[in-house]
DNA sequence: GATTGTGATATTGTCGACAATAGATCATTA
DNA sequence: TAATGATCTATTGTCGACAATATCACAATC
């Protein structure tokens, strides 16, 4: 239990930290909306230099999360859930166009790689907390194997926001609802892989879209229980 | 005509300066692929600080323009045709998406606006330099009638490097072809406006499409005999 | 009383210097 | 000679300090 693994043997910048640190507390709440972030303040309160802060502000605004005026500051940008909609109503389309080029492009290792994956996430004795890591790789892969680089590139910026989200909360949540934390599946992955492999494409693209969807459900109902606990 | 727009004498930062210096060096061919960008060089080069550089060269690498691996430093990325094309195509996508939103929410003021910049993009006395950033105005706004940030966001950091080389391009080609300059329109702005305010979704996505494909067309020829002269 | 000008203050933009790291150089050894 | 390891150098990551700017309070003017 207390072993935690999260370590990335890859050593991370302070920036990496400080960003990750903030992004944590606009999720989970602690920063709220259009609340200022003095950079001063912060860089005290992380005792870290305004440099590696400013980096992490600028990133944190290229993923939407702040905005940043000149000479005015960084503000926590406001996400009501109809724009949580909108990220998600595009991520569908990307998702989608990525299964597509991927489709297109499958080679032998690729098929062998993506059910490795999903068998990951089938096997029963998986840790329900290592799902969403799994299932977002599942993800990075189909967007590695259509090749297209853009896609990859905005596919990553829309997510990973939304999974952050979504990991957060759920650590955050009550603990009577951890339990169902290990079927947030919806349509399972080996039947998503095979469509991708050897459906058809509309097939494989329909099972896409309501994994996502489905998978959304859950994180939407966990977003709203959240803020309702929360005013 | 009178409508006079105030708001765009921000003045800019060394960093943004810094940024589109970069930018322009990169799609005139100057920084070539795979080019390392030193820090110290680089300020040295420009008389600027190493922090303004340093923001620049993250804006650079959030646009996908140049790579930064941690202490290794920053180099210009591959820009192949292909990747052009693959931008090419998710605009395709995305504004398809925004013409969608943006007929549902259109009000009256918006048709003026629309046809007020289409006018200005007819009007056979307009400066030809000036038609790239009319177009470029007439594309922001439908993004803006469609209110979804999102999609705004992610439309600005697709089609800001392709416009922004387009322009630069078109700049220093040889003279010759510069009588050009004046047509590229293809699709012409009237009717597309027209199919966004009162035709059909079908209708208003398709001449959208081919507005885009047109103009690209002559970006990418642009873009061939460049890299042909350079080579 | 509302508006405009002026100054104080807090905050961001910019800079130069130091610390940490990667890559190259070169000596050492089997 | 080829492989190995220590050292050296160049470059990036991080820091604290100064300059430029916005915001607020308050006085002056009409």
């Amino acid at each position: 239990m207390g072993t935690s693994t999260f370590g990335k043997l890859k050593q991370e910048s302070t920036s990496d930290r400080i960003y990750a640190a903030i992004r944590e507390a606009i999720f989970s709440g602690r920063l709220k909306t259009g609340q200022r972030l003095t950079e001063i303040q912060m860089a005290k309160e992380f005792e870290v230099s305004r440099a590696s802060l400013r980096e992490a502000l600028q990133r944190l605004s290229h993923e939407g999360l702040v905005e940043l005026n000149s000479y005015k500051g960084a503000r926590v940008i406001e996400l009501t859930p109809e724009q949580l909609d909108e990220m998600l109503a595009l991520r569908l389309l990307l998702e989608a166009e990525a299964v597509r080029q991927a489709k297109r492009r499958l080679t032998q290792t690729d098929r062998d790689v993506l059910y490795a994956i999903a068998r990951k996430l089938h096997n029963p004795g998986v840790n329900p907390r290592a799902y969403p890591t799994f299932d977002f790789e599942l993800h990075q892969t189909i967007w590695e194997i259509s090749g297209n680089r853009t896609l990859q590139r905005h596919l990553s910026l829309l997510v990973s926001p939304l999974f952050a989200m979504g990991t957060i909360l759920r650590y955050s949540e009550s603990s009577r609802d951890r339990s169902d934390s290990t079927r947030d599946a919806g349509v399972d992955h080996i039947s998503l892989v095979e469509a991708i492999c050897d459906g058809t494409e509309e097939r494989a693209i329909e099972l896409m879209q309501r994994h996502i969807l489905d998978n959304w459900k859950v994180t939407r109902s966990r977003i709203e229980s959240f803020m309702k606990q929360d005013s």
